[in-house]
RNA sequence: GCGGAUGUGGUGGAAUUGGUAGACACGCCAGACUUAGGAUCUGGUGCCUAACGGUGUGGAGGUUCGAGUCCUCUCAUCCGCACCA
């Protein structure tokens, strides 16, 4: 009987679903793995991305199956975001039936694949059911005051019409279509991610060596902490007066307070409130003022490729300590979003302000010895800085913190390159946010007993504006609170807020789903998650989200739990011809297409064959021939195998050839262990397979065979597992896919060892001697078998590495 | 500019952590067999050389009996952040 995939996979996947061979069991005493490949966007059809993702985690979900453990390894679907409305307008499908349609079908591709995910903890984000618990968790950030309402200025996308987070600003543009972002004044939701911002970045440290350090350093950068000093700028009298008394002064942050003797001028955003209100009361020059107004309209991004470029504001504000009138200006590389949109400028000390100065003959003041020329940002002894003059600049810093906070004229402070987290969205497809705009009560968050408030099914999507907006009714309802007419909130979630706790609703029972939200009992036995699968692309933005998620749920009682991800994989990219496959370059390889011609065993041996699972992986059409290949030898030579158990063996009565075939069986299954637990070098474990079966074949003992393949069935059943299992079932009633597997020492134990011998440094020759032998008998047999190298050199120095090698250092002889 | 990685045959990639570089596979070459198949099997295959031998892990140094692996410098590529005061 030849090899049949289709048919031999058909038959396995029903079995299993007839056995319900993947859910895990109820207890929480049991020693447990939560295996988790993020969940895909229903997109409508699988790619070779999903298929690495879900190769990799199903190949470690059923090593620990077999291990033992009681293993959660769950799918879901995050189903709300663009591309369903995008999918509406186009075609005119409703995104809801859009995207159930596109789950029923990946769910079928990912069955063919033959993948041991929990079917009963399925779920999609859009359900209703996980709407109604997300808008109860909302509604109780809201009361703890980690979510609030604010207008201020946002990340604008045109095409997409929606307001987006400054995580999903790439290079100035979109995350998702690449458009340029524009600014915006505009109302939103923001949750307060800056307040678990020390937390996130200290908790950091609990995940080194676990997680990619690229990941943890590129979130230790978003999170862009910073010390120093923040203090007030009071304006001068006359400025004061200018502004007409509105303001009277300003703050600032510095993290270099021990520069704070070189200030010679101050510069504002265009966005500040001071250069605000100077420009719309007329109080500048009519040239300055547009001026201004345009680089406020340009995005930051557009404003870091310009010149420095910025305008007096003919106001001045008093030094702190040494009195003196320091001119103010706008600058248009002051950040509005950071440190209070202000800065104290130090010319001498920093490359910014003393481009800034040359360009505008700003005067320079050096407080800092050091370096050749200015600006000169290194250390130094501080000189021209009054009392603190001759301290070193490290210690000053501190110094000068201390005294500003005694004079009660600054404090010590922390700054957080970190913004807020926006979560609104002007979209249809997503979760609302569950509030109501009241006339008398404001801002009322919706009654629990009302949760979900599920979206309208009847609307017109046809891209421009809010589709919840322009709904005739639906909007309109009664306050929570006094029952009067009042306006639903239209705004939804960003949908990164679902994958942001989806970890603790597959730890929750389903049978409770509609009931709570997160069993607690549950989460605290499940997670963190033990093994977490997924792309680089997500390291800042779903993994840091869900971080902060898991830390904010864990205060509001939901759980115990830290850190939701304990162990962290980053994937590589499927490439095809050196790119990533992609629809508009048209160089995909379609999983279906694969799974029909090889069979989902032949593209998940490929898959983990081609490339260790961190590395990109190049697409190979031959080489997945190549793998098609090795499962046929493996199922054709079960008629080697001549009994049904393993058997015991007599070592030391085998020919040479099956004693090695031994020795490479037992090799790989000390392999395993190293691959599944720690290192995922699954091509390694594959190649030793790979050498275990052409060691095999060059020997013809039967129950060398019946062993070799018991144990390689074992080995190899979580990266093929229909042929693995079809083969076990043949020939030993699947018992070796129970069994936990020892190593058999004696099949390492060696009549004689092959030393090389190196001479010189270089290899010339090899020797073969008893374990037994001693150290001088290994060391003649080297130099009898090493003459020809050894004639007119004398030996210098000589060292045998055991089992291994024998190295005579040789010198000419006079 | 800052931060993180990665450089090994024609290709994907191994190398027990300082001990035979190139396992395993693809490709290629030669041969066998055939009930012409997605064949299969056998042998070969880093480079230079007729051979002895030499040489070889991006490059240059260094440590060592011995370096792909450790150290210093350097080059290249990729990724992330980017006026963060």
């Amino acid at each position: 009987m030849s090899y049949k995939p289709s048919e031999i996979e058909a038959k396995w996947q029903k079995i299993w679903e007839e056995e319900q061979a993947f859910e895990p069991s109820d207890s929480t005493t049991q020693k447990k793995k939560y295996i988790l490949s993020m969940f895909p966007f229903p997109s409508g059809r699988l790619h070779m991305g999903h298929v690495r993702n879900y190769a990799i985690g199903d190949a470690l979900a059923r090593y620990y199956r077999k291990q033992d453990f009681n293993v959660l390894h769950p799918i879901g679907w995050d189903a709300f975001g663009m591309p369903a409305e995008n999918a509406a307008i186009k075609h005119g499908r409703h995104p809801k039936e859009w995207t159930y349609s596109n789950i029923d079908y990946m769910r079928k591709e990912l069955n063919t694949l033959g993948l041991s995910f929990s079917k009963t903890r399925e779920f999609a984000t859009c359900d209703e059911v996980y709407t109604k618990h997300e808008q109860k968790f909302i509604i109780e950030m809201y009361e703890k005051g980690l979510l609030y309402r604010e207008s201020t200025t946002v990340n604008w996308c045109e095409t997409c019409h929606t307001v987006l987070a400054n995580e999903q600003v790439e290079e100035g543009c979109c995350w998702r279509c690449d458009n340029p972002v524009e600014l915006k004044e505009m109302p939103g939701y923001y949750l307060d991610i800056i307040s678990y911002a020390d937390e996130l970045l200290d908790d950091l440290t609990q995940l080194e060596g676990k997680w990619p350090s690229q990941v943890i350093t590129m979130q230790r950068n978003w999170i862009g902490k910073s010390q120093g000093l923040e203090f007030k700028f009071e304006l001068t009298k006359e400025s004061k007066a200018k502004l007409d008394g509105k303001f009277d002064g300003y703050e600032v942050f510095t993290t270099r307070p021990d520069t704070i003797y070189g200030v010679t001028y101050s510069a504002l955003a265009p966005e500040h409130p001071i250069t605000k209100y100077l420009v719309e009361k007329g109080l500048l020059d009519a040239e300055v003022a547009e001026k201004i107004k345009a680089i406020a309209n340009m995005t930051e991004v557009e404003r870091a490729q310009q010149d420095k470029e910025g305008y007096p504001l003919g106001i001045s504000v008093i030094h702190p300590l040494t009195g003196e009138e320091i001119p103010v200006w706008t600058a248009n590389f002051v950040l509005a979003s950071y440190g209070g949109g202000a800065v104290m400028a130090v010319p001498a000390h920093d490359e910014r302000d003393f481009e800034f100065a040359t360009k505008y003959k700003l005067p320079i003041k050096r407080v800092i010895e050091g370096g050749d020329e200015l600006p000169y940002t290194g250390s130094g002894t501080l000189i021209d800085s009054d009392r603190f003059s001759c301290v070193e600049n490290e210690e000053a810093k501190i110094a000068i913190i201390n005294y500003m906070e005694e004079e009660g004229k600054g404090k010590g402070t922390t700054n957080y390159k970190l913004r807020n987290w926006g979560v609104s969205r002007q979209r249809y497809w997503g979760a609302p946010i569950p509030f109501v705009h009241c006339d008398d009560c404001g801002l009322v968050p919706e009654k629990t007993e009302n949760l979900p408030v599920a979206l309208p099914e009847d609307v017109e999507i046809t891209g421009e504006g809010n589709p919840l907006e322009n709904h005739p009714t639906w909007k309109h309802c009664k306050c929570p609170k006094c029952g009067k007419d009042a306006l639903r909130e239209t705004d939804t979630l960003d949908t990164f807020v679902q994958s942001s706790w989806y970890q603790f609703r597959y730890a929750t029972n389903p049978k409770k789903w509609d009931e709570v939200g997160i069993d607690k009992e549950e989460a605290n036995y499940w997670l963190g998650v033990d093994q977490y699968i997924g792309g680089i692309e997500h390291a800042i933005l779903h993994l840091l989200y869900a971080r902060f998620f898991t830390k904010v749920l864990r205060d509001l009682g939901y759980h115990d739990i830290d850190e939701p991800f304990t162990r962290l994989l980053t994937q590589g990219m499927v490439l095809m011809d050196g790119a990533k496959m992609s629809k508009s370059k048209g160089n995909t390889v379609d999983p279906d297409a694969l799974v029909e011609k090889y069979g989902a065993d032949t593209a998940r041996l490929f898959i983990l064959f081609a490339a260790p699972p961190q590395k990109e992986l190049e697409w190979n059409d031959s080489a997945v021939d190549g793998a098609f290949r090795f499962i046929k030898k493996l199922y054709d030579r079960k008629s080697k195998v001549t009994g049904s158990a393993l058997p015991n063996i007599d070592h030391s009565s085998l020919s040479k050839e099956s004693k090695l075939a031994r020795q490479k069986v037992y090799e790989a299954l000390q392999k395993s262990k190293d691959v599944y637990e720690s290192t995922f070098a699954f091509n390694t474990l594959i190649a030793a397979c790979m050498e275990a079966l052409n060691a095999l074949d060059k020997q013809d003992n039967g129950d060398v065979w019946t062993e070799g393949m018991y144990v390689m069935l074992n080995l190899l059943e979580p990266i093929i597992p229909h042929v693995t299992t079809e083969l076990s079932e043949e020939l030993f009633n699947r018992a070796n896919l129970k069994a936990v597997l020892e190593v058999k020492e004696e099949v390492f134990v060696q009549e004689s060892i092959l030393y090389v011998v190196m001479i010189g440094g270089k290899k010339r020759t090899e020797i073969e001697v008893s374990p037994s032998a001693s150290q001088e008998e290994i060391l003649a047999a080297a130099k009898e078998a090493g003459e020809k190298w050894l004639n007119g050199m004398q030996i210098v120095k000589e060292i045998v590495v055991p089992n291994k090698l024998v190295n005579l250092a040789v010198k000419p002889v006079n």
